[in-house]
RNA sequence: GGGCCCGUAGCUCAGCAUGGAUAGAGUGCCUGCCUUCUAAGCAGGUGGUCGUGGGAUCGAAGCCCACCGGGCCCGCCA
């Protein structure tokens, strides 16, 4: 909040100059500059400024600072500002004041520094992870998972009432594939493997692989899909068991990443509802879709959006009367918005790790409940579905002609190296990358890459604390494994492919979520032995103003006080990567403090005592946020 | 055929929204630094015609256009 606080004085100052100059409205940036040399804020008014008085930056940025000149004294944060000759005007700072207001904020605000009150409470629906129950989760649902998630924590951080929800598409065809195995191939109910691996390596890839061979396959499989549509049928019964099986496992992984949600909410259920219906009469209502009743027409006899949606028809209720996928989705988006009222009832599934309840739709129960109707729904699938999500959210804002509502956080995939794919005997050319495919077994389980991670963190963890129990160890390698992968999926842009490598994965050096652990875990090593030494447990009364600051703390306190404009940033543009960089960003400015900083070897008590509240200001912000990015904070490692 | 996205160091990627000060990380390779708060670290070196060509601009990795290379989507599948 503090670095804020600076550039707002420095605005005030250049909105005066600019007054000056008899304009308004002028659009330019304060920022921190990349290089100490130039000060600790600029800003490029001057350049903006030259179109408009036609002179050149140079000479504006010196007018300017004249300008200021005597303004500059009634200012907190602000100790001078000079024109640079390129044409930029740069700023000093009171370096010493920030320090002070910066530890003092931290101080006060504690677990909720850095938030700041973005949602004013709205409700948002944030849907994430809808895996398929029919296979474990792999590295691209983790990508899926750990964005959600990720967003979700940021959400709630910053004042909205966010609400996280799982679809579980237990009606569809991949569910009738291994419905196909068990009823009809024979494959045995149990097997010594986790069930949701069982199900997705063995099972469904092993029935992809028979319909190859004998076509005559895909009509049971159309059977089983037709019989899974009538809730009480036989088959319906039977699959929801076997789902249900799966995605119970699947949640184990969920958990295991450290995410957590508040509804589950079944397909079956939604058709079984009725929502479908409602939903079809409202956009007949509005004038939104029609049945196509032209005979040369290919989609004759079928109900379908209307033209002029992304320029082209969806066909929504097939000749035969069937809906289509996409169908499925428009009740539950309108579910979601509250648009349609809540048909369903809710009851607990599971207590969840952090102790809160999830949550199920239910055809029957009691309980008043209503989980739907958010001001905003953030749906997390990746960028194939673009076409698709597009149509849903046209269709919703000509319902409620707020086109803003029902937003689409798109991500490429996780495709696997050149180097990975070769050890699944994929030849792959000269390419940088090959997709998985999970009809033909071709991808990274979760659940194996975690343990994988787990493995080699339980070796490094180990030597170095030879006398910790097994129990803390392995507890401590499996957090260290969480952060690993989900800072691999978090650091890149969301419109960039993953290219996953294992070995590049097992790599426990750089850039990393341990790397970020590592920071926290030295900081909270400086604190532990604080304390234990006797020098002082609360600093009282530094005198910030007659202590020396050097420039390993002062990137440090700056690096601190920008905190809640990176969270404001990645709220405002539902990209997790912006939080994800600063986190790592303020390990290594910490690492760089912690090798040339002596703080309990310092000889000067005053400057201990500086030091010390120093790092207990970066725990707390580390603490922050790192439990936005849903990485634990080790005291030792 | 139509639409969307990507192309920056050997490799994996920031920077691009809102053009401006010698283009940054990580990794790899090479060198240093542990009787001192955990070396999962730090410091230094190596390494780049920012895909190509044009345009607007005082100024382009960034904006506009074209092209090249790669990926994805366009089904009465999900």
């Amino acid at each position: 909040m503090t670095m804020r606080r600076a550039i707002d004085e420095a605005r005030a100052l250049l909105d005066e100059a600019i007054s000056h100059y008899g304009l308004k409205d002028v659009v330019y940036d304060v920022a921190e500059p990349k290089e100490e040399q130039y000060g600790d804020l600029y800003s490029n008014l001057a350049f903006q400024l030259s179109k408009i008085l036609r002179k050149s930056p140079s000479m504006i940025a010196e007018e300017v600072c004249r300008l200021c000149s005597k303004s500059i004294a009634g200012c907190r944060l602000i100790r001078s500002m000079e024109p640079h000759r390129a044409g930029y005007i740069n700023f000093r700072l009171n370096i010493h004041e920030l320090a002070k207001i910066t530890l003092e904020e931290v101080k006060s605000k504690g677990r909720m520094y850095g938030s700041i009150d973005v949602g004013k409470g709205k409700r948002v629906m944030i849907e994430h992870t809808s895996v398929n129950p029919n296979k474990a989760l792999h590295i691209g649902h983790v990508r899926n998972l750990v964005l959600g998630d990720t967003i979700y924590r940021i959400l709630r951080f910053t004042n909205h009432n966010a609400i996280v929800l799982n679809y579980i598409d237990d009606s569809g065809l991949q569910v009738a594939d291994i419905i196909v195995g068990f009823r009809f191939l024979n494959f045995p109910l149990e097997s010594s493997k986790k069930f949701d691996h069982y199900c997705g390596d063995d099972v469904y890839v092993k029935v992809n692989e028979m319909y190859d061979h004998d076509p005559s396959l895909l009509a049971k499989r159309r059977e089983v899909l037709k019989a899974m549509e009538d809730y009480n049928s036989d088959i319906a019964r039977f699959a929801r068991e076997v789902t249900v099986r799966v995605l119970n496992e699947q949640l184990k992984t969920c958990w295991r990443l450290n995410a957590r949600y508040d509804c589950l909410n079944f397909e079956s259920q939604i058709i079984a509802s009725k929502l479908w219906d409602k939903a079809l009469r409202l956009m007949q209502r509005k004038d939104i879709i029609k049945v196509d009743d032209d005979p040369a027409s290919k989609y004759h006899g079928c109900v379908v959006v209307k033209a002029g949606i992304e320029g082209e028809e969806k066909v929504l209720i097939r000749s035969d009367g069937t809906a289509t996928y996409i169908a499925k989705d428009i009740p539950y988006a309108m579910w979601k918005l509250g648009i349609l009222e809540d048909p369903f009832k809710y009851v607990e599934y599971a207590k969840q790790p952090d102790g809160s309840i999830l949550w199920a739709t239910s055809l029957d129960g009691a309980g008043s409940l209503h989980i739907n109707g958010a001001e905003m729904a953030i749906t997390v699938i990746d960028v194939r579905q673009s076409r698709l999500q597009n149509i849903i959210a046209k269709i919703l804002s000509m319902l409620d002609n707020d086109s803003s509502r029902y937003k689409h956080l798109a991500y490429e995939v996780v495709a696997l190296s050149a180097n990975t794919a070769r050890l699944f005997n994929i030849e792959i050319g000269d390419k940088r990358f090959a997709h998985m495919k999970g009809r033909e077994g071709i991808y990274i389980n979760a659940d194996d890459m975690l343990d994988r991670l787990h493995n080699k963190a339980y070796e490094e963890v180990k030597a170095r604390n030879p006398d910790e129990d097994e129990q803390w160890l392995h507890r401590t390698a499996e957090s260290i494994a969480v952060a690993s992968i989900r800072y691999s999926m978090l650091k890149q842009d969301l419109d960039k492919i993953i290219t996953f490598d294992i070995e590049d994965a097992l790599n426990l050096h750089g850039e990393s979520g341990q790397y970020i652990q590592y920071a926290y875990a030295r900081a909270s090593r400086i604190l532990e032995k604080a304390s234990s030494i006797a020098v002082v447990g609360e600093e009282r009364g530094i005198d910030i103003d007659s202590t020396h600051i050097g420039s390993e703390e002062i990137a440090l306190v700056k690096a601190i006080a920008r905190f809640d404009m990176v969270v404001e940033d990645t709220v405002k543009s539902l990209n997790p990567k912006t939080i994800a960089r600063y986190c790592y960003t303020l390990a290594m400015v910490f690492n760089e403090f912690y090798e040339k900083v002596p703080v309990l070897h310092e000889k000067d008590e005053h400057l201990i005592k500086m030091r010390l509240s120093l790092v207990r200001a970066f725990i707390t912000t580390m603490s922050n946020c790192m439990s936005l990015l849903g990485i634990d904070a080790l005291e030792r490692m």
